[in-house]
DNA sequence: GTTAAATATGATATTGATAATCATTATCTA
DNA sequence: TAGATAATGATTATCAATATCATATTTAAC
């Protein structure tokens, strides 16, 4: 299924509709490889339809998520960013507090031993966020250096 | 050292001075035994002294923070949250989806699994954070229950 | 203790991200 | 194709957090 289809049985489930301006925020999106911020985003639509309001892509990039084809990755300063998450394996985000190099990892012993403590706790996964912070080896170099 | 020598020997150090409305913020942060948010710091320091404002409880919680003696916990809905960092061990959350309600663990498969993470990437941690999202038993029962 | 330089305060205005409102327009179903 | 319904985009509102700035405190030097 394409990520166009599952928007639009999305929709159609609950009643609602596909237009054209969900479909130019849809392509934007696909488009962005990495962890997009809304005002990106808007800016990113507007290059394929200029008339794009930004309410609009607020109240899409939301929607893509609720379908699952979105994913909101944990804000490092204001703003929320959002990744792929259609076809695209969990992963969590190893980020540089210096520079804000970002490593995408999944590690299967963190997913495990994640799995205990919700077991430990009776409670029913629902997902998870976890950032990683640390200093990325140039910025380490670099500050050794001084 | 006492939270108060903390902040004393922080300030000193840069310059800064200690006064009374820091001390007075100081004292609420420290009765408070869980998350707050700004907003409830203030109400918490206007009960000692109702001349506190409210840019003085924002420049303080985040200079507790800088001097080691409160820590950003990820923010749930909009507002940031602040829990007591000195002389507490470090900890991560479970967190009800439905409730809201907190558990807070530490787990060492998962704090080991993390350092080697950053072995393998070459990083050198500063901190992470960490939040698992799920159901709790009672919310499961509930929601079983139709 | 008095004083002067430096920093802090609190009232207020401002920012920046996101959400709500609403008149108009587009979509979908029958 | 028409009519019911939902979506759009311009605008306004909200809310946390910051910036501004005149006044007040603190501190270290006399
Ligand atoms: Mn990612
Ligand atoms: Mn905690
Ligand atoms: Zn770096
Ligand atoms: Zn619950």
């Amino acid at each position: 299924m394409s990520e166009r289809e599952v928007l639009e049985v999305y929709l159609r489930e609950r009643g609602q509709k596909m237009t054209s301006p969900r479909e130019t925020v849809l392509d934007a999106f696909l488009k962005l490889e990495r962890h997009v911020t809304a005002e990106e985003l808007l800016a990113a639509a507007r290059r394929i339809d200029p008339g794009i309001g930004q309410a609009t892509v607020f109240r899409t990039i939301k929607l893509l998520a609720e379908a699952g084809l979105a994913r909101e990755a944990c804000p490092d300063d204001g703003a929320r960013r959002f990744e792929h998450a259609y076809r695209h394996e969990h992963h969590d985000h190893l980020v540089c507090v210096e520079c804000g190099a970002v490593v995408e990892f999944k590690d299967e012993a963190i997913e495990r031993a994640q799995q205990a403590v919700y077991r430990r706790h009776g409670y029913a996964p629902s997902g998870h966020r976890m950032e990683l912070l640390g200093l990325c080896p140039d910025c380490a170099k670099a500050s050794k250096r001084k």
